[in-house]
Parts: C-alpha cells; sequence; structure tokens
DNA sequence: ATGAAAGCGCTAACAT
DNA sequence: ATGTTAGCGCTTTCAT
C-alpha cells in the first residue's frame, strides 16, 4: 500500500480534468513544450512534436481556455450586444460574425441590451468581467456610464448600423438618413406624390423618418413636413402591426399613395392588408420596405427595398477586432458600407 | 529618488488594470475579504463591506470571471448551438436562454453548428476548452465522435427540440412524430381527404414527414405512403420556396386539398402562391404551418400551425444547467413540452 | 530548440 | 468575521 505524500499539505483543488501538464508527461517532455507543440508547433522538433500529439489524442486533452487567456490576456472571445435576438434584421450580420469570428479561433458571447438603460449597464459590466478581445455593439450605447466603463476597459470596440462622427473606437455602418432620402427620391421619380411613412419608434427608424422627409421638402414633394402622416408602431415590428398599420394610415390619409415602411415585415403586413382590401400594388398603392429580408424578392408583388449589407458589417467588424488584438493597427477606423434601393414590383 | 525594489527578479506581466488586490488595498482590507464583499456580502462585517463597495466604486473595478472562473472551476458561461441562426425557428428559444441565463449571472456563447461534421467537431472543441457550466444543444449531435467527447469531458449537456430515450444527459423536447399526427387528425376531421407534404430536407422535418403518412394511413386516409405526395426543399425554408412548392405540387397532384408545411414560411409562401393563383383557402386548399411565428395569427387568412413553446424550453434549459452547476440534483431528466395545433382560418 | 521559474487574478481550503 | 497559503492551468520571461 502507497503512504500518502507527506510533503503535501493538503488535497488538491484539481478538478480531475487532463491538463497540459499531464500531457506532457506522457509525452516526455516539459509542459512548455507541449505548450509550443500546441500553439507554435515549427518551433519544437518534429520528433517531440509527434510525441505530444500523440498524448493529446490518447488523453483526448482539450486546452482550458480560460487558463490560457488569463496567462496570455487574450481571451479569444468577442462580445456582441443586440437590442433583442427576436428581430431577423441583425441576424445576417450575428451569423456572419460568428463565421467569421470562428475561423479566426474566436468565439462569440450574445447579449440583449433590451431597452432599459439598467440592464445595459449590468450587461456591459458581465461583458468587461470576461475580458473579451472585442466587443461589437449594434447601434448607438445609450447610458454615457455605459460609454465611459467600455473606454476605461481598453477593450477595442465596433459599433455597426449606424454613422457617427464620434465612435467610441471603430464603426461600420451607413447612413440611415441617406437611405431614406434615396428612398424618397426613388418614389417621387415614379410620380408618387402623397407618401407616408410607417416606422418603429426605435431611434433608427426615426432618424429614417426625418431623412425621408428632409429630401420629400428638398424635391418639392411637400411644403410642410406635416403633410406627410407618419404612423408609429411600437418595435419590434410584426406582420400584423403593417397590416392595422395600414388600415390606420387610409383611414386617416385615403389619398396616401406611397408607404415607406421601417422593416420588410411591416411591408409585407402592408401588402397583405393592401390585397385583403382589393388595393392595387403598385397601382393605388407603392410600398417600400427596409431589410431585404429573405422573402422581400418573393412576396406578390415583389417587395421594394433597401438592401444592407449585414454580412459584410459582420465581416468588417470581426476584421476590425482581430486586427487588432493580433497587434496590427487598423487604418480608417470608420467604414461605410452604404446601402441599395432595390426597385421590385411594389413601386 | 526610490530605488526599485531589489528583490523583484523582474518586470511583471500585469495587464495594467485593476485588480481585487488593488481594491483590498485601497479599503485596508485582505483580496480575500474583498472577494467575499463582493460574492457573499453576508459574511462580512458592515463597515468593511461599505469601505470594499466604496473602493470599487471609485475605481471601476470590474472582477475578472476568467481568473475566477479558473479558480473556482465556475465560468459562469453557457454555450448554445443551433444549426444556424439565420432561421427564425430556435430564435425564439436562444433569446429565453439568453434572458434566463443572464438573470441567474451567467452568459451565453453562441455557436453555429452549420451542416458538416467536421465543423461541428471543431466549435465542440472551442466550446469546451472554455469550460462552460453547461452546453445547450438544439436537435440531435450528428458525429458520434462529438458525443464521446461531451461525455467525456463531464459539463452537463441539455438537448432540445426533440425527444430520444437515450439522451446525452438532460432533454427538453417534444415529439415530432406525434405533432405531425396531431396535423393529420385535424386535417382528416376538417373532412381533407388528399392531403400533400412540403418540408425542408432536415432530419426532424422528415420525421414529421413520418409520423404525418403514418397516422393518414391509420385513419384510413390512404391505403398506401405513396398516395400522400411529399415535395422536399432545401433548409432553410423561405417564402419563395413555398411559392415554388405549392407551384410544382399542383402541377402534379392537381388534386390535392391540403398541405402541411415544416415551416410557418413555406406556409407563408404557400398562402401567397395560391392567392396569385386565384386559389381559395381554406375552401380549396387547407393549410397548416409549423412554428406559430410572429406572423401566423395575421396572414390572411391566418395560418393554422402547430405551436411549440421555444420560450418555455430555453427556461427548462438554463434552469437545468443552473441547478446542476448549483450542485442541486435535478429529478426527472427528460422534460416533454408537448406542442399545440392552432386551428386558425387557413384550414 | 528546450526548460525553469514566476506569475496572470482570483477563490478553496485551512486556520484563527 | 478575517486572514494565510496554496493553488486553478496556462504562458511569459529569462536562461541555456
Amino acid at each position: 500500500m502507497t503512504a500518502p505524500d507527506a510533503t503535501a499539505p493538503r488535497r488538491s483543488r484539481r478538478g480531475g480534468g487532463i491538463t497540459l501538464g499531464d500531457v506532457a508527461r506522457l509525452a516526455g517532455v516539459s509542459p512548455i513544450t507541449a505548450s509550443r507543440a500546441l500553439n507554435t508547433p515549427d518551433q519544437v522538433a518534429p520528433d517531440k512534436l509527434a510525441r505530444v500529439r500523440e498524448a493529446v489524442a490518447r488523453t483526448g486533452y482539450v486546452p482550458n481556455r480560460l487558463a490560457g487567456g488569463l496567462a496570455s490576456a487574450r481571451s479569444r472571445l468577442v462580445a456582441a450586444v443586440v437590442p433583442t435576438i427576436a428581430g431577423p434584421v441583425f441576424m445576417e450580420m450575428v451569423q456572419s460574425l460568428t463565421s467569421a469570428l470562428a475561423d479566426a479561433g474566436y468565439q462569440l458571447m450574445l447579449g440583449q441590451s433590451g431597452y432599459t438603460e439598467s440592464r445595459e449597464d449590468a450587461l456591459l459590466e458581465a461583458i468587461i468581467g470576461r475580458r473579451p478581445d472585442g466587443i461589437v455593439l449594434t447601434g448607438i450605447l445609450h447610458s454615457p456610464e455605459g460609454r465611459r466603463r467600455l473606454l476605461a476597459s481598453g477593450i477595442p470596440v465596433v459599433e455597426t448600423w449606424d454613422l457617427t462622427p464620434t465612435p467610441i473606437d471603430m464603426l461600420v455602418g451607413f447612413s440611415h438618413a441617406e437611405a431614406a432620402a434615396a428612398v424618397a427620391r426613388h418614389l417621387h421619380a415614379k410620380g408618387r406624390r402623397r407618401p407616408a411613412l410607417l416606422s418603429a419608434d426605435d431611434e433608427r427608424a426615426l432618424r429614417r423618418n426625418r431623412g425621408f422627409v428632409d429630401e420629400a421638402l428638398r424635391l418639392g414633394l411637400v411644403r410642410d413636413a406635416a403633410e406627410i402622416p407618419a404612423l408609429r408602431v411600437p418595435a419590434p415590428t410584426t406582420l400584423g402591426s403593417g397590416r392595422s398599420g395600414l388600415a390606420r394610415l387610409l383611414a386617416e390619409r385615403p389619398e396616401v399613395d406611397a408607404v415607406f415602411c421601417s422593416s420588410d415585415m411591416l411591408a409585407l403586413g402592408v401588402l397583405v392588408e393592401a390585397a385583403a382590401r382589393g388595393i392595387a400594388v403598385p397601382q393605388q398603392l407603392a410600398v417600400v420596405g427596409f431589410g431585404d429580408l429573405g422573402f422581400a424578392a418573393d412576396t406578390q408583388p415583389a417587395l421594394s427595398t433597401v438592401r444592407i449589407d449585414g454580412t459584410g458589417i459582420g465581416q468588417r467588424a470581426a476584421r476590425f477586432i482581430v486586427d487588432r488584438a493580433d497587434g496590427r493597427t487598423v487604418g480608417e477606423k470608420i467604414v461605410d458600407v452604404g446601402f441599395r434601393v432595390i426597385e421590385r414590383g411594389s413601386s
């Protein structure tokens, strides 16, 4: 029988898992050599490399990235904050972020900021505590306290889906005002003279509304902003609120001949309601959505909309963060990915 | 001038951030007391507690959870794996998981398994390396190698969206076959005698198809499984594939009087195509979807569908993991959340 | 190319 | 209620 080592003062806290040390012992090398075999294989002699790899395979060893992150101050974790996961709008970006980061060996942590500032602050603290190598924000950070903490944390930040001259750090977005103005010009060119706005009550949608109205004024479409009826529905937008929205809009202003919706879902609702009422689209009513979701091209009639390159935004954001983590200096910190007005049957 | 401490052998590697030690020094207590003040405040005397809290506020200290996780073997990280973020189907579950976990002080890591096994294995390794306190899987894990690694890791696993007698660990799901059988009974009760299936080619959708056909045979609706036309479209399903799917279905079998779709998006496409062709729904054609997405209640006509409680699944899964992490024993490890056939205008 | 030593920032275990 | 000590598993720094 083996006596317990008298020099061992107390029971070990070890989790029971296989560690780098176990692998090293099995391979007959020092832990640091095993570490190098995994991280920088070309700094290790071929025979030792092979032995380490075999030991890894035999034990099923999976490196503990918590420990690695602590030691190297690189967590290989990136946090993304979205207002809500429920909306399909940001999904394309989240999807491409996830893939692009996974390809570079990073993992995505997802957080929902919701709508209250207190939740936003709590979320930010939870995120910063994990020491991610980067944070991707969708839209503007509301709380000034949050902004300050982020800045103080020193973690690279990419804001997205918007353009501002004063980003916290890096920025990948587009101008909502310009996108809406382009839609206004499009509808004007199609001969529409009585446009209406149907939008969610979120900040960016309202900014688009203003952009639309400003351009309408400039075009001489209307003399006064008040001439453009604008109905706001609560976010997130649904097909149902699109239907009831059109109904309410027409009840007040039956002369409306075009509707610019703040989302494709809303626009789909308008399409459905128009069909139910026997209103011909686009003859009697032009409809334009926003987002170019998967279904937009296949509605009846096909939905005109504004395409935002969510995939591109995700890829640029990932690149920004990976570059920064690798110590490369990022040249231009602001990227305008633009937008495209897609003309289809509905206008 | 202060001479550098001769006993200091080398420059520190410290990241420059504020640490618990700094806070403790400022508060005039030992590090462990500061730790307790933050984690178990009622084990600390009120005056010291106040001093620690003030030091935290003054410095803007945010605990390093990487270090905490390493020391305590609890990362407070939970990983969720979805086939793809793009589909709206799992979003409800992911959303509720995120919230429920955030409330319990956990953070969600999101991974996309995609469709290839190699990606699945790589993802699993990335996840296990982070030593999460739990892993939530949507659907079945394909790779047997992956299953083995998960088991070996000892991390609590919750499989979801499905029922199997042999889960890896815990399970929150429902029977796809039974759900489809219920739809078959519903259509039969409505007098439909020529049903068709329009489905994605994913594993669970095909299981529903089989459940539907089996029940149809049992009901005497058909004599032979081949009598039920079944069209498969590639996942993810879209409105467009719903439209073209109905077109192809009718081209081959004009006598079809009901379509059971594997997703609401597909069903919406069927609705749109039917409207475009002047086919009356539900008079000439009954349509049933799956998922009860946000828009289902508001289509024209309102879409009959199968409601799955994604929020409930997320909450149960979160509970399972948090309970396990807190050392509570989980009683019944398999939860059947069931489903509900929602009858609306389209059938 | 390889290794020894010393942490990274925190908490569990053992005192008092 | 508070402190001391010794790690958690890895990587950095420095030396060979």
